[in-house]
RNA sequence: GCACCCGUAGCUCAGCUGGAUAGAGCGUUGGAUUCCGAUUCCAAAGGUCGCAGGUUCGAAUCCUGCCGGGUGCGCCA
């Protein structure tokens, strides 16, 4: 049941009734849009058809909306049809309505709300993908919780998501990774190893590792040449840098369906980076080439050579792109290719990752990329997550590696919590910079969103409490509820509830299409901001409290309120936010 | 130099893919509340939507050019 669908509907079955009777031409087919209006007093839903018509029907707005309004009146659920304005037309709903938008929700629970435009079509999500070399900083925070409410709104919608991570386990750094624990690893034997070298990891957390090693290996690999030690104890490293990632994510609440190892590409034998590129180049997409130093480039290190080269400039990228460096070995973006033409032959429909702000320059030679590989075809979209700044009590957080004050993505969430970090990562538009004040985070005041919303929740849980006292014995259940007289809510303020919880199926239909979240945030807010409200005038008014002497109109209320209730529960659970039913 | 993102109230930000008189929180000012559960509620003041053009019935939203801020810019991943 969706307010706006039933009533574009209607739209659409009236303008048929005029193609018939000839009053407009048949050949018409308008954009039905139907939204709610700015202003209250402009009734519920409107409509701007007849605006979008004026030209096909060489009409003006105003006289094609005298046609349309006589037959949008008739319907019974519909109070009153006004034309307003340069030819709006706006229609204000029955009460019978709202009471039936009431049940429907009561009726259907966690499943109010609930799309099937996803039609459980494959989806990718692919997010957060930090290098396995260290434990999660707080940058990597924002993508993490982004795709994994991303992921679940899809999930909510319909779609068939997968949520997947993309292990760096090859290249350079894991070869310093592997070499810093090398290090830890004599260390733990009882060797002094000094200062760690520069361009290796110098952070405690590889100590652990080392002794692991120590523990395991005794001193049998100290003494091996490196090309024997290295993989024993690169893979090591992986295995427990990805476990710790594991942990940082689990504190989160996010976890991944698969975990995709880049080295997994030229594993057994096989190469398939070179296989990904050779479709390329059946496509004469692939060349050897120059490319021109770029502009403004700082270091004199600049070396022409001819390289293999990926024509991404076809695809609108700013200049193609090398797939092999000059020590003959595959670049990082040889490997991606790779990968996504692997995700592709997995037969994802659609393809979303999510990227960090530092990886903006490489989002049009991967759009170009899937492109080239699918032929066009593959839905594919990068969401960028802009820079987080930290602050405390207003005063930047200055992070320096070097410096040790390097603040991790577990130092937030143990000083703040998992539901305050995840609501104020979600509670921006994600391509917007975000500023985070721990002091801000932990503070539970109506500044901070997340408990706005939860005590929302929670004072209807409450009510319910209440609600069994004054009435001991009273069935709650949401089939008794539904069999309460609904057509008792009719307070101002309870209408207004009620509207807002129509408006949510159509609220997520955005978010979904949009690929944003954070509308579903901003929404819950104004839910719970009108929950209260309400709950503030029974203060003045005591008949207006959702306890009332009368049993009937108890019931009723308590049918709005757990509809409210349900909304705000499936709206925190896509966010991965927890519904409390008391704070603290 | 180039690319991408941002520019909306004093501050932090929404604005539902082009709709009507541009919204919310904080802050400021003034009120309500010994309550079904605190940290709640109501109201007021506060805006040339960075600037200038263009597109059309209609622009914060789309296009172009500037200005300001951020990020990134072969062989790092």
């Amino acid at each position: 049941m969706n307010l706006f669908e039933d009533i574009e509907a209607h739209i659409a079955a009236c303008l048929d009734t005029l193609k018939s009777q000839g009053q407009l031409p048949a050949d018409a087919q308008p954009v039905i849009e139907a939204e709610t209006p700015r202003d209250p007093t402009h009734g519920d839903v409107a409509t701007n058809i007849a605006m979008v018509l004026a030209k096909p029907a060489k009409m003006k707005p105003r006289d094609i909306a005298a046609l349309i309004a006589p037959l949008l009146e008739d319907h019974a659920e519909i109070a009153s049809v006004d034309i307003a304005g340069p030819g709006f037309i706006n229609m204000t709903m029955a009460p019978s309505y709202w009471a039936r938008v009431v049940l429907h929700v009561v009726n259907s629970g966690k499943d109010y709300g609930r799309l099937d435009i996803g039609k459980g079509q494959k989806t990718n999500v692919e997010y957060v993908s930090a290098n396995p070399t260290g434990p999660m900083h707080v940058g990597h925070c924002r993508g993490a919780v982004f795709g994994d409410a991303l992921a679940n709104l899809l999930a909510f919608a319909g779609y068939d998501v997968t949520r997947e991570y993309y292990i760096n386990d090859a290249g350079g750094q894991i070869a310093m990774l592997a070499k810093s624990v090398f290090l830890r690893y004599r260390e733990a034997l009882g060797e002094d190893i000094g200062a760690i070298p520069d361009g290796l990891y110098p952070g405690d957390y590889l100590v652990p590792v080392g002794q692991a090693l120590a523990e395991s290996h005794g001193a049998d690999l100290r003494d091996l040449p490196e090309h024997e030690w290295l993989p024993i104890i690169s893979d090591t490293a992986i295995a427990a840098m990805l476990e710790m990632i594991k942990q940082d994510l689990a504190a989160l609440n996010i976890s991944h369906d698969v975990f995709f190892s880049e080295a997994s590409l030229k594993a057994d034998g096989q190469n398939r980076i070179a296989e990904a590129i050779e479709v390329l180049r059946a496509k004469d997409l692939i060349y050897e080439g120059r490319l021109e130093k770029p502009k403004g480039h700082a270091d004199d290190e600049w070396e022409d050579r001819e390289q293999t080269l990926f024509r991404s400039t076809q695809f609108g990228d700013d200049v193609d792109r090398a797939l092999v460096k000059s020590d003959g070995s595959y670049t990082y973006f040889a490997a991606d290719i790779a990968y996504h033409y692997d995700k592709l032959q997995r037969g994802y429909l659609h393809l979303i990752n999510v990227f960090g702000a530092d990886h903006v320059g490489y989002l049009k030679r991967m759009k170009s990329a899937v492109a080239a590989l699918s032929d066009n075809k593959a839905d594919f979209d990068i969401q960028v997550c802009q820079l987080v700044k930290l602050f405390r009590a207003g005063e930047p957080i200055k992070m320096s590696k070097r410096a040790g004050t390097f603040v991790t993505l577990r130092d937030v969430v143990d000083e703040v919590g998992a539901d305050p970090v995840r609501y104020m990562m979600l509670y921006r538009k994600n391509d917007a910079s975000l500023d985070f004040d721990f002091q801000k985070v932990t503070e539970q005041s109506k500044d901070n969103p997340v408990f706005y919303v939860q005590y929302a929740h929670a004072r209807a849980a409450s009510v319910f409490r209440k609600a069994a006292e004054a009435f001991p014995g009273l069935d709650v259940s949401p089939s008794a509820l539904a069999s309460a007289d609904l057509s008792q809510i009719d307070d101002p303020g309870e209408i207004d509830l009620v509207k807002m919880v129509a408006r949510f199926p159509r609220m997520l239909q955005g978010a979904v299409r949009a690929h944003e979240p954070h509308r579903l945030a901003f929404y819950l807010y104004d839910l719970a901001n009108a929950l209260h409200s309400q709950w503030a005038r029974g203060n003045d008014s005591p008949q207006l409290r959702f306890i009332h002497d009368n049993q009937g109109k108890t019931c009723a209320r308590l049918a709005l309120l757990g509809a409210v209730q349900s909304v705000l529960s499936t709206g925190l659970g896509i966010l991965g936010v927890q519904a409390p039913d008391a704070m603290r």
